[in-house]
RNA sequence: CGGGGUGUGGCGCAGCUCGGUAGCGCGCUUCGUUCGGGACGAAGAGGUCGCUGGUUCAAAUCCAGUCACCCCGACCA
C-alpha cells in the first residue's frame, strides 16, 4: 500500500517521486543515476514500443542491433560529436576482475587493462559504429535509403539525475537513416518527428509543439535538431522526442560513400532519431493527479479492472460466473482487461490500489449488480461512478476508453493554452516566465542573446516552431534584450 | 566540483540541545470478527542507531575523521 501522495501544488518533485512510487513505476537500482524497471514501469513501455515499433514498420523502417560497445577511437571521428558525448561516457578499461589481496573482494586484474587507445566506451547513442559499419554496407545508390531502427539502451554518465527523465542508463530507440540525397534525408527527418507528433498526441494524449532547435540546444553532430516540446503541469517544458537530420557530417567522418547515377562518388546523408523512457515520465507528469497516475486508454497495460464483491459462498460463485462473462466479452471486444479475483485483498483496497496505478476503467460486480444486470463502472479521469447495464457493457466501454483518450487530450491541450503567453517586451517576458509555462517572445536570432536571457530568467529557446504547427509565429519585430530585428516569435520555457 | 541537508527495523520518522543501553506510524506474520471506498481487535517477528576512532563507569546522543545519499548549481534525451 502506498503512503499519500504529496499534493502537486505543495512540492511538485515530491508529488512526481510518490507517484512513481505509489504506481510501482520504477525503483532505484543500487547503482546511482540508474534505476529498476519493475513490471508496472516495463508493461508502460512495451506498450509504446508496440506502437512506435508499429509506426516505424509502417514508414518503412526494419529493426536491427549494434553494439553495446564502441572503440574509443570512433567517438573522437567527428568533431562535435565528441565534444558533446565525451564528457558523459563509461569507459571499460579491463576485461577480468581478480581477488583482492586480502580476499574480501575483487578488483580490476591490472593483466587484463585494455591495450593503449583500446579502451571501449558504453554507447551513449550509436551514431558512431553505425556509420562506421554503413561505410562498408554502402558502395552504390542502390543500397540506399538505409532506412534501421534499434531498440537499446545507452549510458550517459549525467551529473545529476532524476527518475525517467533523466537516467544513467534508459531505453530508448534510435533510427538511423542514410540517404543518396539531402531532400530525401530531411524529409525523412520530418517524417519522424510527424510519427512522434501522432504518438505524443494521440497515444499519450500529450500536446506537443513540433519546431526546430536552436544552434546551442542541437545534437552534437547534428546540422538541425527537430523537437517536440511538451508541457509538464509545473509549467516546465520537457522535450519528448527529437529527430535529427546530419547532413554528411557523420558520411565524412567514417567515409561513407556512394556511386551516383553519374558515376560520381559522393558521401551520404544521414538522420537519426529517438525517443526514450523519458516518455514514461512526460506521461505522469501530463495526467496524473493527487490520487495517483492517470494513464491514457490506449497506451494503459491494463484498459479496465474488474473487482468482484462478494462475502458468502453462494455470493462468490453467481459474482465470478458474472464476472468472467463480462470479462470474456470485453476481451472480445479488443478491451484490455483484468481481473482481480485475490481474496487476500478487500475490494475497498483494491479500488486505491488501482486508482494509484492509473487504471483507466474500473469495473465493480457485486450480488446487487447480478442481480439488477448492471455493473458498476468508475473512469480514472473523472469523479463519480454509474450503472451500466449488462448487456450494454461492451460498447459503453470502448466508447468511454476513447472518451478518457480525448478528454486527457483536450484537458492537457487547454493547460497548456492557459499556460501560453505572447510577449513583446522583457518585463512581460519575465512576468509570464513566473506564471509558468511557453512564452512565446520574439528573438534576434544570436547565440549571445539566448546566452544572456537563458543567464538572467533560467528560460531557454525550446524551439522554432514549424510553419505547419500552430504555435508558429511569423510576427516581426524587435529583440527584448537588443532591440534587433526579430523574423518570428520563438518559444521560451524553463525546461527539465 | 561549489552551497545546503540527511543517515535510527522493509518504508516514513521521533529521540540527540540536557549521555543511562531504542520508540512511533505504516507495512509484515498468526488468530478472530469483518468484506459495496485504503477494516478492527489481540498476540507476534524484525534494529550491533552509516562506518572508524576518541572522551566516559556508560555514547543513537558529546568530539574527530570518514563514507553514503538527497536538494540547489555547472553537464544533459
Amino acid at each position: 500500500m502506498a503512503d499519500k501522495i504529496t499534493p502537486r501544488a505543495d512540492d511538485y518533485s515530491q508529488w512526481y517521486l510518490d507517484i512513481v512510487r505509489a504506481a510501482k513505476l520504477a525503483d532505484y537500482s543500487p547503482v546511482k543515476g540508474s534505476m529498476i524497471l519493475p513490471p508496472n514501469g516495463y508493461a508502460l513501455w512495451e506498450n509504446m514500443q508496440r506502437v512506435l515499433d508499429g509506426m516505424f514498420k509502417a514508414t518503412g523502417h526494419q529493426n536491427a542491433y549494434f553494439p553495446l560497445f564502441i572503440p574509443q577511437s570512433f567517438l573522437s571521428k567527428e568533431a562535435e560529436h565528441v565534444e558533446g558525448f565525451a564528457k558523459e561516457c563509461a569507459v571499460v578499461t579491463h576485461s577480468r576482475l581478480r581477488t583482492t589481496a586480502d580476499g574480501t573482494g575483487v578488483e580490476p586484474d591490472p593483466a587484463s587493462k585494455l591495450a593503449d587507445g583500446q579502451n571501449l566506451v558504453v554507447r551513449p547513442t550509436s551514431e558512431t559504429i553505425i556509420w562506421d559499419t554503413y561505410s562498408r554496407w554502402i558502395q552504390s545508390w542502390r543500397d540506399l535509403p538505409i532506412l534501421i531502427n534499434q531498440w537499446a539502451n545507452v549510458v550517459r554518465w549525467e551529473l545529476r539525475t532524476r527518475l525517467f527523465l533523466r537516467t544513467m542508463e534508459f531505453l530508448w530507440q534510435e533510427g538511423h537513416t542514410a540517404h543518396a540525397t539531402e531532400q530525401e534525408a530531411v524529409e525523412e527527418t520530418l517524417r519522424m518527428l510527424d510519427v512522434y507528433t501522432e504518438f505524443a498526441e494521440q497515444y499519450m494524449a500529450v500536446p506537443v509543439i513540433r519546431g526546430v532547435k536552436t544552434a546551442s540546444e542541437r545534437f552534437a553532430g547534428a546540422v538541425d535538431t527537430y523537437c517536440i516540446e511538451a508541457l509538464m503541469q509545473d509549467g516546465k517544458a520537457l522535450q519528448a522526442g527529437t529527430s535529427h537530420f546530419l547532413g554528411q557530417n557523420f558520411a565524412k567522418a567514417f567515409d561513407c560513400t556512394f556511386q551516383n547515377k553519374d558515376n560520381e562518388l559522393e558521401h551520404v546523408w544521414a538522420t537519426s532519431w529517438g525517443v526514450s523512457t523519458r516518455l514514461i515520465g512526460a506521461l505522469i507528469m501530463t495526467h496524473s493527479d493527487d490520487q495517483g497516475l492517470v494513464l491514457p486508454p490506449r497506451l494503459a497495460p491494463t484498459q479496465v479492472v474488474i473487482v468482484p464483491i462478494y462475502r458468502k459462498d453462494g455470493e462468490k460463485e453467481v459474482v465470478m460466473e458474472a464476472v468472467a462473462e463480462i470479462e470474456r466479452a470485453l476481451r472480445v471486444a479488443g478491451v484490455r482487461v483484468k481481473t482481480d479475483a485475490r481474496e487476500a485483498y478487500r475490494p475497498g483496497w483494491k479500488f486505491n490500489e488501482y486508482e494509484v496505478q492509473g487504471v483507466p476503467l474500473r469495473l465493480a460486480v457485486g450480488p446487487r449488480d447480478v442481480k439488477n444486470g448492471v455493473v458498476e463502472l468508475a473512469r480514472r479521469d473523472e469523479p463519480g461512478k454509474e450503472s451500466v447495464p449488462r448487456d450494454q457493457l461492451a460498447d459503453v466501454v470502448t466508447d468511454m476508453l476513447s472518451q478518457i483518450q480525448a478528454n486527457l487530450f483536450a484537458r492537457a491541450e487547454n493547460f497548456r493554452a492557459q499556460k501560453t503567453t505572447t510577449v513583446d517586451t522583457y518585463d512581460d517576458f519575465k512576468a509570464a516566465l513566473e506564471r509558468g509555462g511557453f512564452v512565446l517572445a520574439p528573438w534576434d536570432g544570436t547565440p549571445e542573446t539566448e546566452a544572456r536571457i537563458k543567464e538572467e530568467t533560467k528560460a531557454t529557446i525550446r524551439c522554432l516552431p514549424l510553419e505547419s504547427d500552430p504555435h508558429y509565429d511569423p510576427t516581426e519585430g524587435v529583440d527584448m534584450l537588443t532591440g534587433q530585428p526579430s523574423k518570428q516569435r520563438v518559444v521560451f520555457a524553463r525546461a527539465y
